[in-house]
DNA sequence: TAGATTGTTAATCGATTAACAATC
DNA sequence: TAGATTGTTAATCGATTAACAATC
């Protein structure tokens, strides 16, 4: 089985979020592929290509079967496993995803926030205890943690990333609006959530008019 | 002028991010499509053609103009004009986009967050009131506000969507999972933020190899 | 069987990159 | 001038969509 793209492992996440929000528990055991291809507003031939590519044979005049399709997806994307995560920058944004519950039931156990600001240290974020950078280090090699994530302002951003190598960390998700010069086994995933509202603003000025069907979503 | 892509306006806007962290009030007053492509690693034809397409004309063995560059795209994409904004949900999330500072500079002013907490009710966040939903309709309507932004979770962000819309809020942010059903002329953003967890769950999991420049990039 | 849905190949479309002339 | 950089066309690449046979 080869190395999946980016893209095929968002629409695959994208497929498990919808079948657990809408098929988990439910009586029907199988999804076709175009109710898939509705919810997200794709073609249903890249939704039998995708889970083709993951292995998950389904059934012509049936469907895919939903729990085969859950449980493999949630092993190929690595869904499953347990991975600890610190989090630098305990401001609201930090501790946002400290306490989203959604990322636990993916496998991500947050061990700590590290902040600067003897005001935040101390206090604990979403059952997460704040440290000053000082601890990063220690915390991060005693928990074994390989994912970091960066919620500071752009300018320290650079600094908490080398902080993050240096102890250890493999994969970075970064949500500050700067580029990172890190070691290239290291993955460093970019969340320019701004780039979002910029988009917003630039629609905002346009004439309205009709939408394409891709623009109109339909949840199940 | 055409209508830009959506693409185009995600490149042009961290153009302009860029040459505002790195060339305001510098020496240099120009730039060229090389450096910009390093920043975003893309080739530099890209670069070209996404300044020609706003207009702006680049000068040979010299690059384009600074601060042409920055007032231009600022002015195609409407970073200038001011709009008001609503937030839905003052959690953590919604108060991180609240306080974000950078969102004031690109013209957006969020005049409020609604939240049927009573405990949030009433509070501050980021120089905002939080009030209950009740409250949303007038709100919006007396300060015009075109922008809503849902950071409420995932199962109520379609009523969200909904009451923004009766509102009279043209565009909308959507940080909740979930796909909204909404009129053709309004549009919709989703910053399904958990998507980019995935990938970094995923590739936790792959060997560790060299990776390339290209790789290092990942704009959303 | 008949018909719906999968699985897969072919065609199309768009985005990216390469090439190179224009030009300051 | 020589050379660096733009501007633009052509070529390539990849992703999306269409078509259709296979099959339960």
């Amino acid at each position: 089985m080869g190395r999946l793209k980016r893209s095929q492992v968002e629409r695959l996440f994208s497929y498990y979020h919808y079948l657990l929000q809408h098929h988990e528990g439910g009586e029907a055991n199988s999804v076709s592929s175009a109710e898939l291809a509705e919810f997200l507003e794709i073609d249903a031939t890249q939704v039998r290509k995708d889970l083709a590519a993951v292995g998950v044979r389904g059934c012509p005049r049936v469907g895919y079967p939903t729990k085969n399709v859950i449980r493999t997806i949630a092993s190929r994307i690595g869904l499953g496993a347990k991975h600890n995560a610190v989090i630098v920058g305990a401001g609201r944004l930090g501790g946002a995803v400290a306490e989203y519950s959604g990322f636990t039931s993916y496998g991500v156990n947050f061990v700590a926030l590290f902040d600067d600001d003897p005001h935040k240290q101390g206090a604990e974020v979403g059952g997460c205890p704040v440290y000053p950078m000082g601890k990063l280090g220690p915390v991060v090699r005693r928990h074994q943690a390989k994912l970091g994530v960066i919620t500071v302002p752009d300018t320290a951003a650079q600094e908490v990333a080398t902080t993050l190598v240096e102890a250890g960390i493999q994969s970075i998700w970064n949500f500050a609006h700067t580029q990172l010069t890190v070691p290239r086994d290291v993955w460093v995933r970019h969340e320019h959530i701004s780039t979002g509202l910029a988009e917003l603003i630039y629609h905002l000025k346009q004439p309205r008019r009709r939408r394409t069907a891709a623009a109109a979503a339909a949840p199940r």
